[in-house]
DNA sequence: ATGGTAGCGCTGCTA
């Protein structure tokens, strides 16, 4: 299976690029975030037309969170369990069962600025997020939780350890709420296939030329449970997908994290 | 030099 995860930024503004990805990289399933749209605005046809099978949960102009599958997708849950789905404020979790795995697409909370309301809030999502699992999830199921995390897991994971001092994305509470996350049976199998660092980042600021400069972060994650991490056979970020294109379509500002397991 | 870019959508927020 090929399992893949992308923040897209949009999928109104980058449809013909995942279209145009799918068919060169043809993953199995595919997690989108940011969407960035509500549920009658999702291009399930443009999606049926390549073959795949999709779910979308998204409620308006931010977040919006799809998995996208030509190995079946059954069992879809929108929001965190024992969510009203009609009472769901932000779309950033959506789960479904293809080929045999469970796949959970997450769009962690930003939190901004460290202390204020929004990063309280994204420590608070990340502890559901682990609840989630608890509640949902068998040990030694196959389970796979795909997403942009907003969390730089160690200080490889961004371009320049000593310009993130203090700063979001890299703070202890931050890594220590992932860190529980991936307590739940979790492998970071990109580190894992690619020890070494700086990267692979698979975010840039769209300001500054942040790309061609190297400086990212590595924030996109492919989390998965110990039988499906045994089989993984190769782990990469699509840096390629990133650069603008030659007829000037602006990328998303995060690469897409594609992940082979043999299962 | 306290900026810059992108998306949404039309004003300023979010990232």
């Amino acid at each position: 299976m090929r399992l893949a995860t992308w923040n897209v930024n949009s999928l109104k503004a980058r449809l013909s690029r995942v279209e145009t990805w799918i068919a060169s990289v043809q993953p199995d399933v595919l997690c989108l975030q940011e969407t960035k749209m509500a549920d009658a605005m999702f291009p399930e046809a443009a999606f049926a037309e390549l073959g795949y099978e999709s779910a979308h949960h998204g409620n308006g102009r931010w977040n919006g969170v799809a998995i996208i599958s030509r190995v079946g997708l059954e069992d879809v849950r929108t929001g965190f369990h024992g969510e009203d789905p009609d009472e769901v404020a932000e779309s950033r979790i959506l789960s479904a069962t293809c080929g045999g795995a469970r796949i959970m697409c997450v769009y962690v909370p930003n939190g901004r600025v460290v202390g204020s309301e929004f990063y309280e809030a994204k420590l608070a999502w990340l502890r559901r997020l682990r609840v989630e699992l608890d509640a949902t999830c068998e040990a030694g199921a196959r389970v796979a939780v795909c997403g942009d995390f907003n969390v730089a897991p160690g200080d490889l994971d961004v371009w320049d350890i000593t310009k993130f001092d203090g700063a979001t994305h890299v703070t202890g509470p931050e890594r220590s709420a992932l860190a529980s996350v991936l307590g739940w049976g979790l492998r970071d199998v990109v580190r894992e296939v690619i020890p070494d660092g700086p990267g692979p980042f698979s975010w840039w600021d769209y300001r500054g030329g942040a790309f061609h400069k190297g400086e990212g972060m590595r924030i996109d994650l492919a989390l998965l449970s110990e039988p499906l991490a045994r089989g993984v056979t190769g782990a990469c970020v699509d840096r390629e997908e990133r650069k603008k294109g030659v007829s000037g379509e602006v990328p998303s500002d995060h690469a897409p994290v594609v992940v082979d397991i043999d299962a």
